[in-house]
DNA sequence: CACTTGACCTGTCCGC
DNA sequence: TGCGGACAGGTCAAGT
């Protein structure tokens, strides 16, 4: 489900929850889901104290006092939700948590810290992970070599932008978009609702696409995503934030999951079909193929 | 090398 | 209500 708006979301909540917590006792599946050794986590987790927690593309970052760090992939259906001590429906907030009593059957790792505190990793489906490695390394696993560039970065550029398609000339635009050693972080909803605002049609190829028309497409995906951060993030199904409740961008969104309902620029009934090999949305007459 | 497809899993929804 | 099949927001490996 996470996209960079929801990772970062979590991102934001954890900063402000766990940072300065010690780690008192952990529980985890194996091995799929979490690759270490006990020894592993005896020593660098254990007793660690949070420093950090940072984010790369959709992969959250969580920094230990023993220059160990906790790296994460939500994948489509992971959540992390903190939990203070005796409270069993987020914090205090029990109407706004989507998540009942924790752990549940979906949750897959349990960090208790020392005030009994609690961080649940949750995954359905079992294709998200978390690892723990030395903090040093982190740049040197093969996505972070692979990964595009943070698209809201400040100095993150329109001609960057447009560059960073070059080789990508006879893709798909959303196939490249979707693409994370292109750019980072895009998943299939910012992808159509950025195509939807740049009026460009998902299948149209990199190649055919105007300097103006990337002009164009660099803001709706910083917008976009900016946008979604400021609400939280999307909550289609799965997504939650770090308190265990929804963001609302799902809201605001323009075509995605709104087949049937009417564009909000021409009044013309959005449809879906699939591209990229996936639930694709657009205004048939705003996004033309060239 | 670039592009496509299938695999990884579980849950839900839709049609019969 | 039950059952089969399609589908779900992400990546990676293997195949063409």
């Amino acid at each position: 489900m996470p996209e960079l708006p929801e990772v970062e979301t979590v991102r934001r909540g954890l900063q402000g929850l766990i940072v300065n917590r010690t780690v008192k006792k952990v529980h985890h599946d194996t091995p799929k889901g979490f690759p270490n050794t006990d020894a592993d986590v005896n020593n660098f987790l254990l007793g660690a104290t949070i420093t950090g927690v940072r984010r790369r593309a959709k992969v959250l970052l969580i920094d230990l006092s023993t220059e160990y760090t906790l790296v994460i992939h939500l994948k489509m259906t992971g959540q992390l939700v903190f939990r203070a001590a005796g409270v069993a429906f987020g914090a205090g907030h029990p109407n706004d948590s989507l998540i009942g009593e924790l752990p549940d059957r979906s949750t897959r790792v349990t960090l208790t810290f020392s005030d009994e505190s609690r961080l649940y990793f949750n995954d359905q489906r079992k294709f998200g992970w978390v690892r723990l490695m030395p903090t040093i390394g982190v740049p040197n696993i093969d996505f972070m070599k692979k990964v595009g560039p943070e698209p809201l970065e400040a100095d993150f550029t329109a001609e960057e932008f447009a560059q960073r398609f070059e080789r990508r000339k006879k893709s798909p635009i959303k196939v490249a978009l979707l693409d994370q050693t292109v750019i980072a972080g895009v998943g299939n909803i910012y992808a159509d609702e950025s195509l939807w605002g740049a009026k460009l049609h998902p299948q149209t190829l990199v190649g055919n696409i105007t300097k103006n028309q990337f002009k164009k497409l660099y803001s709706e995906v910083r917008d976009v995503m900016n946008l979604s951060i400021e609400k939280g993030g999307s909550t289609d199904r799965n997504y939650v934030n770090a308190e265990g409740r929804r963001g609302s961008y799902i809201d605001f969104a323009r075509v995605f999951r709104r087949e049937g309902q009417p564009c909000p620029r021409c009044g013309t009934i959005i449809v879906k079909f699939r591209a990229a090999g996936r639930g694709t949305h657009i205004c048939p007459k705003c996004q033309v193929l060239e």
